[in-house]
DNA sequence: ATTTTCATTCTTGTATACAAAAATGCTTGA
DNA sequence: TCAAGCATTTTTGTATACAAGAATGAAAAT
């Protein structure tokens, strides 16, 4: 269900700064954008503003709106909130999970495993994503499945990005062996520790998503 | 430096659904409140699209948007995120937190004191927030810092309601005692573990919260 | 030559006009 | 009497028109 144009020029303008098409700094011109899009400015004000309460725009007033991509800290920032939010997550989990979400959660992470033998990195990248997905579930908070979900999908490109590093993704596939054995004993802590390691940005993580910041040259 | 009429109308209709001038599943009708406002649709419909995306109204296409009050359970879910939020910025600060912060802390506590002791329930509910802000700022992750402050302006009139209830300033200061020695001490998890104690509601709390859902037919 | 001022142009913010979808209520048929 | 269908009216979503603030650039003064 389609809800109306300025859903899906927000979805669509989303998709063209992750792509890069807009760079960090970029004025989005509305009159621009409404003629590229074939529509009136009335849509794309309203998804420039959407875009900017998301925090992927900087709106000035009477100046016009900008491309905001997250520096270096922010990011790090961003990724320090999300691991901790997951680890909470996980937490709960470990102690709501219900024994069917709980083989969801076997056979997602089996379905990763497949991704990673096949060399699948979009697969996994999915699969991943579902698999986090079951546990913001069974959190059995509705409110932070939210969060959860719209900061998880704030850093996707970034994500993206880490997933692509040589190893990365065994080394995750590893991760969430952990992860899955503490909920499955039922122990939060473990859990929460485990997933947190997961998705905290540090040591060689922390350097390749520096590194992919800057473009490397050539 | 007001930005816009659109942000003002923001403003004035937060404040109006706060004071419950618009009760939960009202219909709020454009042309009516850009009347109320004298100003055109335009700006209305911005500012209800704002509230739709920080979760005050709910937008349903070709239908119109609806005052949506958070039930008994979404607000559950909202005070054990916040809790769980407060508890990682009390835990980062207690390592990070600076000379020159900690006796701002101290001083704001000591600010809240006095408000206990003169009754101002007013004063108390300002001084408090400060005193949390502090420690959102000294976590030193500006984006957490902005989480939390979102997420405390949401629940903002709930709290009001908590603080009102009697003896409950006393122990909110005592609380406050033991988050400041631990901050000072630098034990990080007996920081966040007191302030998760501090904000999460549970046994009596619980109860008032739900009473003061449904207001109470005298 | 450089800077300041002022007019012009462009862009955002707001108002209004129009289109389309949904709500309303009437009529008509059983 | 009640329900179904259709016309009318309301209301949202989009386009366009207008207003006001900001950027731009040229002319004038030092």
């Amino acid at each position: 269900m389609e809800r109306k144009r300025s859903d899906r020029i927000a979805d669509d303008l989303e998709g063209l700064i992750f792509d890069g098409t807009f760079a960090d700094g970029d004025r989005l011109d509305e009159v621009q954008l409404a003629s590229r899009f074939s529509v009136s400015r009335t849509p794309v004000r309203e998804a420039l503003q959407r875009l900017a309460q998301s925090g992927l725009v900087e709106q000035i007033p009477r100046r016009g709106v900008f491309v905001r991509q997250p520096g270096p800290v922010e990011l790090i920032e961003m990724f320090e909130v999300m691991a901790e939010l997951e680890a909470v997550s996980a937490r709960l989990a470990a102690s709501r999970i219900s024994d069917k979400a709980l083989a969801n959660l076997h056979a997602a992470n089996e379905r990763c495993k497949l991704a990673v033998e096949a060399q699948d990195t979009d697969g996994y990248y999915r699969e991943n994503e579902q698999f986090h997905a079951i546990l913001y579930r069974q959190s059995g908070n509705g409110f932070l499945e939210q969060e959860c979900l719209r900061l998880q999908r704030r850093l996707q490109p970034f994500r993206r990005v880490q997933l692509r590093v040589r190893g990365r993704m065994k080394q995750s596939m590893s991760e969430h062996e952990a992860i899955v054995a503490a909920v499955q004993a039922g122990d939060g802590d473990k859990a929460a520790e485990a997933i947190r390691q997961h998705v905290s940005v540090q040591g060689e993580k922390f350097h390749h998503l520096m590194a992919s910041l800057k473009p490397a040259a050539e």
